[in-house]
DNA sequence: CTGTCTGCAAACTATTTGCATCCCT
DNA sequence: AGGGATGCAAATAGTTTGCAGACAG
């Protein structure tokens, strides 16, 4: 059961159409290990079919949000940007604002935290995000050794 | 020491200009439990005085933003928002899906571990958002009792 | 064949910017 | 008086939508 048969299966079980453009959107989204705006899916698909327009690439991505398969958010510019989720860890980010980057990482005793808290507030939990933001290992000045301290 | 004394010290300490504008903007906006968008600080100070510009409204958050009095963050629905942070303590979300409604905690632990998580990583930690989406007490539907099990 | 999909371009929406004028300092 | 600040309107930028033709089923 790949990623696009899973896709497929929606498409079908909606009565819509499966189509090439829709197979290479979700390749190429699949395969992304980070999250990609829009725009950023679109340049990369009109490498393997040039006639694909951005429209598509938007509408594709809401398919794709609406199995399960996508998930939307904003990038450090306000621009929206989808995340895959098939087969992947819930995780949470750490997100350094020099250079962009996006790390992941779990941490299983957050999350136990994060579903009592829902407890005690009658919270029903469906989804969540939680981003760091900071400056990376490679993004931090590091002093050199014996560096005068002005 | 007032918000209105910083934002206005932040002012003058740029050689910037204290105006009506900027003061009602940042009293409305100060005075706010949530996160508002610009349109919804515009709609409120022009109740006060009827020829501000919403231009003005997004020049003044920015400064606001700037003098670390406000954060920027995204809503539901993708618009720009802007969250005080005077006087607050750091805070995460419960974020209603349903109604909008967001309710907020914090947690020693989870603070703490989001802290562990960033040394083991290098990472120099700035800031930080989570938000718990789900439905609320309020908006979620309780079955009466003896109610059948259909 | 039928009705969905597509690409294009136009429409929208939120946000930003240019500019003449205003008004703090 | 001088230069930043304002409101307006126009410009952007990202995203959505309408439509005629293309095409999956």
């Amino acid at each position: 059961m790949t990623v696009t048969d899973i896709f497929k299966d929606f498409i079908n079980d909606k009565g819509l159409r499966w189509t090439p453009q829709r197979e290479i959107i979700m390749q190429v989204f699949s395969k992304s290990e980070t999250h990609l705006t829009a725009e950023e899916i679109f340049n990369i698909t009109i490498q393997q079919n040039s006639s694909i327009g951005i429209a598509t690439v938007y509408r594709t991505m809401a398919l794709l949000c609406e199995a399960g398969l996508a998930r939307e958010g904003t990038n450090l510019y306000g621009k929206i940007t989808f995340e895959p989720l098939y087969q992947r860890k819930q995780h949470d980010h750490l997100i350094c604002t020099q250079c962009g980057i996006i790390l992941e990482f779990e941490h299983p005793l957050i999350d136990k935290y994060r579903k009592d808290i829902c407890l005690q507030h009658d919270f029903i939990l469906q989804s969540h995000r939680m981003d760091l933001y900071g400056t990376c290992k490679d993004c931090t000045p590091t002093l050199p050794p014996n560096s005068p301290s002005s």
